[in-house]
DNA sequence: TCAAAAGTGTTCTTTCTACACCCATGG
DNA sequence: CCATGGGTGTAGAAAGAACACTTTTGA
């Protein structure tokens, strides 16, 4: 068979990325929605979503559209996998593609965007999304809380300088489960993967916490000796 | 705006699915390959893939090219993602969905077609697989090592009766790796989820050993205990 | 001076790892 | 009778879980 007889002829598929977008803020892991501007559902809350275009790859519609609505590059993102029932979108069949992001509150403050009709809202807001959305953000978390535990991404979610008592509560807030303080520290400490500065943090306590920073170096050290990260 | 502006002229895409087929053969795990009968690299070594339709989801599309190949109803199957670069597919920009599929040889043997062009081979030569193929195993060998360690899929691939020696070799060739078989032994068993049956296997030893079958309500009875699978 | 968060070790329990011999049987 | 794979327990090491008090300091 000539491939033209092979293509030709097959179903063609609008395909969009829907984007788990994710951020530690106060004390919670937050979900950035939006307001879905476009019959069907309008004003519906909703994933911030796009289509892919044709001369990008699907991870490059991705990071596009996150870029496009926060300002930010180098966004960490995972892919949860494809989305395909047929009336998932009741305007029309769209195949979707969907990530989780990992930003950090920083980062995304000083960004140009942050306006616009997004909103910050805690995870169980999550059953008001449209579409299969909901069931998207519990794949992302179900992922989410496997890598985090396997790999340094949360760190992501911080920003570049935190203290222990932060990177506790993110890990809470992730396996939404409390962690207990000192099982936590001898943990992360003994991994050596975190530098300590001298500068304290005073804004949460008088006392004054130690600023810590996420070392790659002392992690890629930490893999060459055969030992893994794990929280 | 509305949904005609909206949706229309978006780019479309052809939407296909790859599977990644694995069986228990001898003491390895094996991947069904097919030769490629179109152009571009006909006769390339591939995985079974076929495009998604216009009125089916991606997931019944997977079970579809399954079911046609091997005659089987009911094939465990799991998505591993979505692959996009813009020339995966050097005949026409192709996004594929792929998936990884349990087979039993048992049920393979007894199924209809198991003629064709296939041919099982074992993991090493994934090297020779044409397009992006090689990365779509090498992907769902890994998704498939953290979900075989954590839930019972694993005897997907084995007969409904097997030995204990079975089974731990099955998981050894998942994880590329010898296991104690007094500790394996005991960790399975310990989980009470596995009936020991009268009749012995006296095919591979003159001792002969006992067969058992895994027990799904056993199983959930375990979850309900708030324990956990874990090999 | 006191409220509020930071920081710190030890004990016990559980899980993991390493390891070697006897058993049953068909040929 | 013997070669072959089947089956079994224990002890030491490592990891995980539980637990409470002292320190610092700004208000």
């Amino acid at each position: 068979m000539t491939p033209q007889n092979f293509y030709k002829g097959q179903a063609r598929f609008l395909v969009s990325v829907d984007c788990v977008i994710l951020g530690f803020i106060g004390n919670d892991i937050k979900l950035l929605t939006f307001r879905r501007k476009i019959e069907p559902n309008v004003g519906g809350l909703s994933l911030l979503g796009g289509f892919v275009y044709e001369d990008e790859t699907i991870d490059e519609a991705a990071n596009r559209v996150v870029s496009a609505l926060t300002g930010l590059d180098n966004v960490y993102m995972d892919q949860v996998g494809a989305y395909g029932n047929l009336d998932r979108d009741p305007g029309e069949r769209v195949i979707s593609v969907v990530y989780y992001a990992l930003i950090s509150i920083d980062d995304y403050k000083n960004s140009i965007i942050s306006a616009s009709d997004s909103q910050w809202v805690n995870l169980d807001r999550a059953e008001e999304l449209i579409f299969d959305h909901k069931q998207m953000v519990d794949d992302a978390i179900t992922q989410l809380r496997q890598q985090a535990a396997l790999f340094p991404i949360g760190f992501n979610l911080l920003p570049e300088r935190f203290t222990l008592t932060q990177l506790q509560t993110l890990y809470e807030s992730i396996y939404a489960e409390k962690l207990d303080k000192r099982n936590f520290r001898k943990k992360i400490l003994s991994m050596n993967i975190l530098e300590r500065l001298d500068e304290k943090d005073k804004i949460n306590s008088k006392r004054g916490a130690y600023y810590f920073v996420f070392n790659k170096e002392k992690y890629e050290e930490m893999l060459r000796r055969g030992s893994s990260f794990s929280i």
